[in-house]
DNA sequence: ATATAGATATCGTGT
DNA sequence: ACACGATGTCTATAT
């Protein structure tokens, strides 16, 4: 890795032309061959970058990063403030824990909490287009088909959409009615849903953990 | 700017939690109190970070950001190797070009590249479900709903198509039809605009732009 | 290999 | 401040 201050000006010309008028800079040089160019805010981001797989060609005063599609970064160095090289070795990688699949896990073992005498039929209950999250029937013995998502957009509301038209051609289950549940809808979406007969229902993940725990303290 | 090359151990506890296990790595502080960790690959993104607003708190060996909501990144430095600062003064930003916005911008001064006689009737019309691109009115004074995009993807036909729906339904505009415009479309969303009887139109980013300079010429 | 979906998305813009 | 769309989105998974 190659750290570089220094007062430049970058510009890049790929899918789009962009321009970083004389600043002083971090130019940040990986061994993936990746360039970025950072300044002192924003975050993580770069103000401009190349991606792997490029090469870097160093002039006097002039570096040109360049790829294999055609797109060129070109950064003009005035003045080098600092220049360092280090060896990091090998990265042994981030190890995350997910809150996404224990969502739809806890909604089915709670079914209740979409309506007061639902079960559950299946999780991931096939179809020829994808699998819908929960199959459930209600008090009165219709079919529900729920769509499980963290955060409820209007792509959710279309795939749902799509299972209940297939769902509700099979004799023996229609008709199926549709409730959409996340933990966040976004008015968008909650409009195109209503506006097809789709239930919006908003999940609490910290409730639904809360029925949990309970269930923990009480056995 | 502060640089700082450590072997060190990353703990994230937040939306989600994240370990990184012992190792040489970057730890990039920046005036706007955001720190970041980079391993010396995976482009310009790092392996962790904390963004701002939020707080540093340096013990030894132990650093703790910190912000509002409570998330907390812990970094545990076993060897630092490197540490530096640098003062980089203001940014002027970047400059960008070639971007939605403009294609929408160009397309709505020069509505006719999309038929002789077309009118402009307003940008981001606004609907229930979200802004229409352009609303036109062609020849023979019939509507046409205009979705702009960089790049046609199937989701784009799809958002065209809410619209029309939405827009048909209104006796006033019925019969609306519909324009689906980008620089380039890939096959999947072609077959389905044209299965929907919506035109797709492929933009020439530079020929409008071409336009534009031309008209400068001549006058 | 390509298509789909999620993201600690990030980043503007408009209300 | 919040909501929403675009992104040089990026990244990972499933087909």
């Amino acid at each position: 890795m190659r750290l570089v201050i220094a007062r430049c000006q970058v510009d890049y010309v790929g899918r789009l032309t962009a321009h970083l008028p004389m600043a002083q800079r971090l130019l940040l040089v990986k061994a993936d061959g990746s360039v970025s160019v950072h300044s002192d805010d924003r975050a993580y981001k770069p103000l401009n970058w190349m991606s792997p797989p490029c090469w870097l060609t160093e002039e006097e005063g002039r570096w040109t990063v360049q790829n294999k599609a055609g797109e060129k970064l070109v950064v003009t160095l005035a003045e080098i403030l600092h220049d360092s090289k280090h060896e990091l070795g090998p990265e042994p990688g981030l190890v995350k824990d997910g809150v996404e699949a224990h969502l739809q896990e806890l909604l089915a073992e709670h079914v209740t909490t979409l309506g007061e005498g639902w079960s559950l039929v299946r999780r991931e209950y096939p179809t020829a287009i994808g699998p819908v999250d929960l199959l459930c029937r209600n008090a009165t013995g219709g079919t529900v088909a729920v769509e499980v998502k963290r955060r409820g957009e209007i792509d959710g509301v279309e795939q749902l959409t799509r299972y209940l038209e297939l769902l509700n051609r099979d004799p023996l289950l229609a008709p199926v009615q549709g409730v959409f549940a996340a933990q966040q809808i976004k008015p968008q979406a909650r409009v195109l849903a209503e506006d097809r007969g789709i239930r919006c229902v908003t999940l609490d993940y910290d409730a639904l953990r809360g029925i949990e725990s309970d269930e923990f303290r009480l056995f």
